[in-house]
DNA sequence: CTGAAAGCGCTAACAC
DNA sequence: GTGTTAGCGCTTTCAG
């Protein structure tokens, strides 16, 4: 107990100055300094197990060395694939890392913001909700933070992404190739920039053999609004195929076409975005395109720590499954 | 730019001194300060949009006000919810939370611990790996932080978990009572106190109805794990069902069965334990044990907060799925 | 090559 | 009621 040593206590038993002690600890002026002086102080903070207090550091250096990972919803396996591509690159650099949900809440998101602005965290890796407060971003972008922002857009933000268009644009190919034509989309929300360019790129690939998508509908990116949209799709219409905008969609729609008694792929050929560490779990297999999403962690993360801030496109790549498998004569 | 308002800007401002803003942002003597004063105080911090930095508050304070979350894999979607849950009591309470992924390595925890140490958090919520560095955590929690570990259990230390035993006891006796007899065992890592708690629960209640398993394997709670382990009994036993310690080795299994050209649950019964979130995407629905994971990362981070530190455990519960259906009689 | 001194931004005694 | 002062633990000029 009685509290951890300071970098007083270590220049003491060393028989140095703190200043010393300090030079030591941040390797300055190394080459012109006595061996024995050295060891001397490094025997002391051996001894006493010495860590600098970095709430000091940070206030004399007037930089944290702590970034923050601000997500709609950790638990979302998307966002915490994101989370480990970002720690392991931020601790390897000594940085540490605050996490903030923003539980998909505008108003949870801004308290955020200000919480990492009083933190004076100087990085950010951020996926905003749908309408996020511009206001509280340009503030603590503004105070220094370097932001950026991950598989979103946010105006005169830098961005890792992926390219939507060319992903959903590869997936309406392989499924027109294996004889889909009339195929449902479930897209995600309004006003989410993933969402529009994923349905863009897949009714103008569609476009491009003549073939129009039976029906669009907006979910929520949610299991349950897959569900629903689907179910409702369902009802009313015939596709052979139905596709979402993300993975857990899609997962929503297999458990609307099993209610209703469709085979997946025989009757209703079925596919997602993002392949979730999980979806290759799912039987059958789902058709779904790859987002590289933990890599995208740590090169936002990796932008933080590199002067060089700007956008990055990372690849995309189909993953052809058991769920879109029809043959194109039909069977 | 040029670096954000400091308290003595805004005690300018507001034609005040420092302490007289510091006890505005305090609450302290609120009572005894003429009205007037707090106004001009609190126009000034609203209008120069004045933060308290974080450094030098903990630092006078001398305490954080930051919890960290230390997990083996911030991508295991169990982890995750755990995360998730103390994310949420922390920042109700103003606390900021540092994520830390172990990645199972003992060294990489231990250079975690340290990290923690430095930052002088007031708090860990822990998962630890299987051989910890006892001395890493001793040198943590001496230090003053409390340290409370989650589904596992560490010699000295406060744990919230489950009743393990009692879980399988429960899931044991539901596939008796299914007419399953010869059943297989993958337990998790040796060394993992979840482990032997749900192989010892799981034993016991087979050995009360006179069964003893067909055989036991040690996996390592991944599904590349359940998958070589299952493959392993497949090829040598012929056991009636199949029971992992965790819903990962379970779905690893899943897919040995098919690879083994076995229908689930016709053929062979598999049932895991956890619950992951995605348990029940998986078809057919997997039978497992239902742990809070999420109210675990809850409850422990109350602890952290209240000075009532103690162990806890919280109920589990059977989940019957698809993949135990057999009838008694067999079919 | 090393030490002394000042100060990062904030809070808490202690004055008045 | 509010201001003055000292100092949390560390780094960094500036002397020597």
């Amino acid at each position: 107990m009685g509290g951890q040593p300071t970098i007083k206590q270590v220049a003491a038993l060393a028989g140095v100055s703190p200043s010393t002690v300090s030079r030591v600890l941040n390797g300055k002026d190394e080459e012109h300094m006595t061996p024995e002086t050295k060891e001397k102080v490094l025997a002391a903070i051996e001894k006493l197990d010495y860590t600098p207090l970095r709430a000091a550091r940070s206030l004399r250096r007037q930089r944290s060395q702590v970034f923050a990972v601000l997500v709609p919803d950790i638990s979302n396996p998307f966002f915490a694939l994101l989370a480990r591509g970002v720690e392991s690159v931020a601790f390897r650099a000594g940085y540490a890392v605050l996490i903030g949900d923003s539980n998909h809440s505008v108003a949870r998101e801004s308290r955020h913001l200000s919480l990492l602005l009083a933190e004076r965290v100087e990085g950010v890796v951020f996926i905003p909700v749908a309408q996020p407060d511009m206001d509280a971003i340009r503030r603590l972008s503004s105070s220094g933070a370097r932001v950026v922002v991950v598989d979103r857009q946010v105006p005169g933000l830098p961005t890792v992404g992926v390219d939507n268009r060319a992903g959903s644009a590869l997936l309406a190919e392989h499924l027109l190739k294996l004889g889909y034509r009339a195929i449902a989309y479930i897209a995600g929300p309004e006003g989410v920039s993933t969402a529009h360019e994923r349905l863009e790129g897949f009714a103008e690939a569609l476009g491009g053999w003549g073939v129009a998508p039976v029906c669009v509908h907006h979910g929520g990116y949610t299991y349950e609004s897959g569900y629903s949209k689907a179910k409702n799709i369902l009802e009313r219409e015939r596709p052979d195929a139905v596709v979402a905008a993300n993975d857990l969609m899609a997962i929503g729609a297999m458990t609307a076409a099993e209610e209703c008694g469709l085979r997946v792929p025989d009757d209703l050929g079925i596919a997602g975005f993002d392949r979730v560490p999980w979806a290759e779990l799912i039987r059958p297999w789902l058709t779904t395109v790859e987002v590289p999403i933990s890599r995208m962690g740590s090169e936002a993360a990796q932008m933080l720590l590199d002067s060089s801030i700007g956008s990055l496109q990372l690849p995309v790549k189909l993953i052809p499954g058991e769920t879109c498998a029809r043959k194109r004569e039909g069977r």
